[in-house]
DNA sequence: TCAATTCATACCATTTTGGTAGTATTTGCA
DNA sequence: TGCAAATACTACCAAAATGGTATGAATTGA
């Protein structure tokens, strides 16, 4: 039961961005200065919350990224379900239940698909604006 | 963000034993039949349960396992913490917090320490008797 | 003593994680 | 037009975790 670092790292960089944000793009250089990863690696982790639409990108001199919304329009839950990909606990709690060969494990399905609403409802009660380290509300 | 198949697995045998108790030790092998797992895995899942507390177990003919205590009496969010280890969605939010370089990452950390509360509060809320079955309450 | 059963390790193939490396493409500007 | 800066794309890789199987020893009741 676990984020992954690409997760925590996904929500570093969109708060890394929303706190350096001046009308410009930034660069992953910097990005990645501050953050202590490589460039490379960063890229994996802005692609993904680019091509969701969080982030708009430029190519070329003086391109870099910067953010498609306000911090407060933007859920934390949002980012993480793209950097994981899928949050359900277990698979039989996701959309497409293909099998379920034991009428046991159908026993627990209501609990699991709770477990799954339960996550996705408190990530999605935060936005990057609550996440800002001027921030204290929350 | 997963729950593995241990987990999963762990459930699963304690619901069993608990829908097929009847005052004698169930044996792993039975247990595996009805499961369709393997007696030397069903017994990587049975140990840690047994050794917590869950379950007693009894060596020898006829032996097998049982349940330590009444469904009711089991929490659901004990049997997961057991089986997976330690439930905190990333480093930082468990006990020892040995390490955090980045002064931005330490503004995400009480909203992991949340999302730790939150799936921990949920899973507790459920008692092996709530996942039985016949029983429909929840 | 014997069969049934738990207990304890060791082992293994596959997948996931957490990255690095190299190259191609786009863009602004001198 | 050509160059430098930056993203985009695709491979690749080592190490760890996952999801098991296999083997053998110890224990117990009859």
């Amino acid at each position: 039961m676990r984020i992954s670092t690409k997760g925590r790292y996904g929500l570093r960089v969109m708060i890394d961005i929303a706190t350096h944000t001046n009308e410009e793009y930034i660069a992953l250089k910097d990005i990645a200065n501050r953050l202590n990863i490589t460039v490379k690696y960063l890229e994996q982790i802005v692609t993904p919350l680019s091509k969701a639409g969080f982030l708009t990108s430029m190519r070329g001199n003086n391109g870099g990224h910067k953010l498609a919304m306000s911090p407060s329009e933007c859920r934390v839950g949002d980012i993480l379900r793209v950097m994981e990909g899928n949050l359900s606990p277990v698979e039989c709690s996701a959309s497409g239940d293909l099998e379920c060969p034991l009428a046991e494990s159908c026993a627990t399905v209501t609990f699991w698909k709770g477990l799954d609403e339960v996550v996705n409802k408190y990530i999605d009660s935060y936005t990057l604006q609550d996440l800002l380290p001027n921030n204290s509300t929350k």
